[in-house]
DNA sequence: TCTCTCTCTTTGAGTACTCAAAGAGAACGG
DNA sequence: CCGTTCTCTTTGAGTACTCAAAGAGAGAGA
């Protein structure tokens, strides 16, 4: 059994891989950052983990998941990403702060007990940010989503998914009414002054820069109810 | 913030000394062997606990909580409690299992994810094995229940609770229909042959050694339904 | 009282994880 | 092409937890 430090470094390996562009090997340095630890720690584990045979490693190089590796950290995201909708759908905690529960919870999760959850919300494919859950065997659902800096203006969208999970982000996102589920209308873009304003729901407008913008995905929103 | 094995060591030794007649110190032995560790482990570990407040120790005297560690302790149990209540009552999973998925999971399990946990499941005062809920300040009920192995024979009854929660011992339990709530009468009960025969909500008969009785705690039965 | 035995404590060592700080490669700017 | 700089690795040490085995107290039986 990994510990959930093991888990811990396998989920955040997979993460940072993710988000900076494929199939790269990932920099030490970036794990460790993204550990909260010194480089040094990233390095000792690393090498352990190599011998594990959950990672692959070779010094200077960088660092990426074994397939062994990979499929744990699927089945942790697996387990993070159903605590989380539970803990928004069955016990009703705030939206915001779901992230950093499930990240204690994600490790005392028993397979009998996850898929106790799973049958409980209808094996759901998406967590309350959006973000897809794999399935038991490890196979992802990534819809060919777009983010508000670079879809079409103009065109009723629906947001999708956030990517920036930090509690504050996430409140701004509520208090700007622009959850997942939301309908909304880029009305203009401006790469130079790096802002957007963001029709919500037809009436408020919300300026984001386009850092901001990015970091929410959206797709062709259905047509309007009326 | 208390370890995990922090809490681990407070839960058993509050369980180690309810179970040993009350006011009197634990000995390690008796602690070590409860948590499955060599006596020397459980020394330094008091040691510690002791440093930091939690329990009084002196060297071949023994231990106890403090009251900071009673606190604490019936913090973890009330967690544990809860947990157990939600995996049967929500989740549906064996009632004979739920004893260890909660071990794991009462660690992970913070203050705002448990007042939630509280709440789905209306504030109950008892887990599935009939063990009290302790309250969010650390009081406590406790029933003045009698055993199989001591209660009145001939009149009916109910199983109240079931103190011996090893899976063993609890799947036992559940063939002969001996759960919490159901309905019972001692129809004989022999000292020197060191057995009692139990009938069953009227119907069916089990025999059960002394020991075995005194795990089965009921309370006089409300009258019949017919 | 003496000694045997039982329990408890101490000591030394190992695993898993961490940091600080020193040392080694690699890359980049001149 | 050489040195500065950045990143990575190594080393030494510390915390939390564990065991094995040796040592110490304390009571029980002769």
């Amino acid at each position: 059994m990994a510990s959930s430090t093991v888990e811990d470094y396998l989920k955040t390996l997979y993460a940072v891989h993710q988000s900076s562009g494929e199939a790269t090997n990932v920099p030490i340095g970036r794990l460790a950052s993204a550990m909260g630890v010194v480089p040094g720690t990233a390095t000792s584990m690393m090498k352990a983990l190599a011998d594990a045979g959950l990672v692959e490693y070779a010094s200077r190089a960088g660092v990426r998941l074994s397939p062994r590796g990979e499929q744990l950290a699927l089945h942790v995201l697996r387990r993070h990403r159903i605590v989380e909708l539970f803990l928004v759908e069955v016990l009703g905690l705030d939206w915001s702060v779901v992230h950093e529960e499930a990240d204690l919870l994600e490790h005392a999760i028993s397979d009998r007990v996850l898929e106790k959850l799973d049958l409980l919300l209808g094996s759901p494919r998406f967590d309350p940010h959006g973000d897809p859950i794999p399935t038991p065997d490890g196979t992802f659902e990534e819809p060919e989503w777009v983010s508000l800096a670079t879809c079409p203006t103009g065109v009723r969208q629906q947001v999708m998914r956030i990517l920036n999970q930090q509690i504050d982000f996430l409140q701004f996102v509520e208090r700007q009414g622009l959850r997942p589920g939301a309908i909304v209308k880029v009305r203009s873009r401006d790469a130079d002054a790096d802002t957007s304003t963001i029709l919500v729901h037809g009436r408020k407008a919300a300026s984001l820069s386009l850092a901001v913008a990015s970091q929410i995905l959206v797709a062709a929103a259905p047509s309007p109810s009326a």
